[in-house]
This record gives structure tokens, sequence and C-alpha cells, in this order.
DNA sequence: CTTGAGCTTCCAGTCACTGGAAGCCCTATC
DNA sequence: GATAGGGCTTCCAGTGACTGGAAGCTCAAG
């Protein structure tokens, strides 16, 4: 397979293919004219990334995470482990969200939003309380 | 003030302010000896800089805020505008978190964390159902 | 006079790509 | 056989918003 048809088959931009390959997460073969020959568990191994990606994992994640899956006496607290301390993150990362969703959604609440310049979410940004 | 106070009175870093003054967000006077000399607006206007980020403004959003903030004959519309833009940005951020969050906390709850290998966890990401 | 903190500039690195240029390869059509 | 196009290759640069570090100047205290 050629990195065209690999990247329509896994969803995944043919960019990124190759900067995947820089970093070392596939090693896809070469053909005799130098393009990259993926194999059936290449392409698996990049829909992986694809799924793991789509959740959230960062880069090394992914790493780690097709390392474990490729690794037969791997155990499952491992790949728990990643996945809670991720979860984690993600929570860490929807409650700062509210919290400024939460007070932007009161000041544009608050603005009028017309020809006039008074504006309380300019007052509130400048540092006054009203 | 010197960067120092300044970076203590507004809670941003001296290399973030630098960083601001690099591209344009700041433009302290310079005393003789080469160090900044920031004046109370200086600070003022970090201290503003520092809240829109807080709130999860871009940088260029937080330029074109502070322009309309010094803007006397600004419409408040046009903050509206942009922190309306802002907050569904926000929204989709959350709906996505919460997305992710939703099956991977499914994942993690399914998953024994123990010394044995199997882990629904990669197989989800290995796009096997079960 | 030395020490150390604070300031300066400049360069490089972060994360995960993404865009673009220059050029080779392959197939199809004229 | 020439040419046009699309796909492939590499390499370099840019994104956003900082952050770290090196080399060197300035200033106040002891």
């Amino acid at each position: 397979m050629n990195i065209g048809e690999v990247a329509e088959r896994s969803g995944i931009p043919a960019k990124t293919i190759r900067y995947y390959e820089d970093i070392g997460l596939v090693r896809p073969q070469r053909s005799e004219n130098g393009y990259r020959a993926f194999r059936e568990t290449d392409l698996h191994k990049l829909a992986f990334l694809g799924r793991a990606r789509a959740l959230g994992f960062s880069i090394e994640d992914c790493r780690t995470l097709l390392s474990l899956y490729e690794d037969e006496s791997r155990e499952s607290a491992q790949v728990k482990a990643i996945a809670e301390d991720h979860l984690s993150a993600i929570d860490e990362k929807i409650t700062q969200l509210q919290t400024m969703r939460e007070t932007l959604s009161h000041l544009v609440n608050a603005c009028h939003g017309d020809h006039r310049p008074d504006c309380p979410i300019l007052s509130d940004l400048s540092g006054r309380s009203s």
C-alpha cells in the first residue's frame, strides 16, 4: 500500500503519517522506487493511533499504549493507569473550561451589545467590579 | 517600575511580559540603563491581559479587546461578538472533552487493572468491539 | 571590590502537526 | 516518444503562547 491509500483507509492525513514515521511510531518498509510500502499491520497501528489521539492521548501516551498493545506480557494495570491519568487530566480541563464558561456567559448576558460603548465585559477585564 | 515588580503585581511572569512587548501588546518606556520602565497604565494593561487570558481569549482576541477598551467610540456589540464567539468555542471544547470523557471512563471501568494482559482499553483502541 | 540579584538580548525548544517548495516516479493520452 | 497530471519524496518553516537557558550588563549591599 502507498501512503495515499493508507491515509484514506486510516483517516490520518499523509503528512501526519510521515510525521509519525519521523518520530518512530510506525516503520513502513520501502519499495524500490523509494515509496513507503505499508502492510496491513502498519495500517492497523495507524488506526490504533487515530483512535487513541481521538481520545486525547498525547503522542507519548500513544507510543506507550502501542508498545503495551504489542507486549504480550503487559499487565492491564499499566494501561489502566495511563488511561486514569488521562481521564483526570480531561476532568481538570473540563472543570477549567466550565469555570471560564460560567464567568464569560454572565458577562455576555450583562452586555447590551448595542452601539453604545458601555460594556460590562471590558469593565470586568479592566478590573472594575461594576 | 521595573519588570520584576510589574510581574509580581500583575501576576504575569517577566518572561511573558517581555514576550507581550515583543508582539506589541505593551510598549513600556526605557530607563537610561536600558531597563524597561513601566507606568501604572502598563500595569493596568497587563492585568487586563491576564484576566482576558484567564478567560481563555486568544492573544489576537486580547489585542482586539485591548484596542476596543482604549477606543472611546467602540460599540459594545463589537466586544459582545468576540465574547460570544469565544463562548461558543469553549462550549465546543467542553462537548468534545465530555465525549472523550464518556468513552474513556467506560473503558477504564471495564478494565480490571490487574496483572493480566487482557484489556478492554487496548481492545477498543485496536478496533475490536469486544 | 566583590557578590548576588535583577535586568538585558538572543536562540532554542515545546506539542502535534501543517503548508509549501523542489523534484522524482508512474500512468495515460496524444 | 513527448507531455501532462497526480502521487510520491525530502526538507524547511510556521503555528500559539510561551518557557528555559546562556552570556553579559547594572545596581545595591557589605
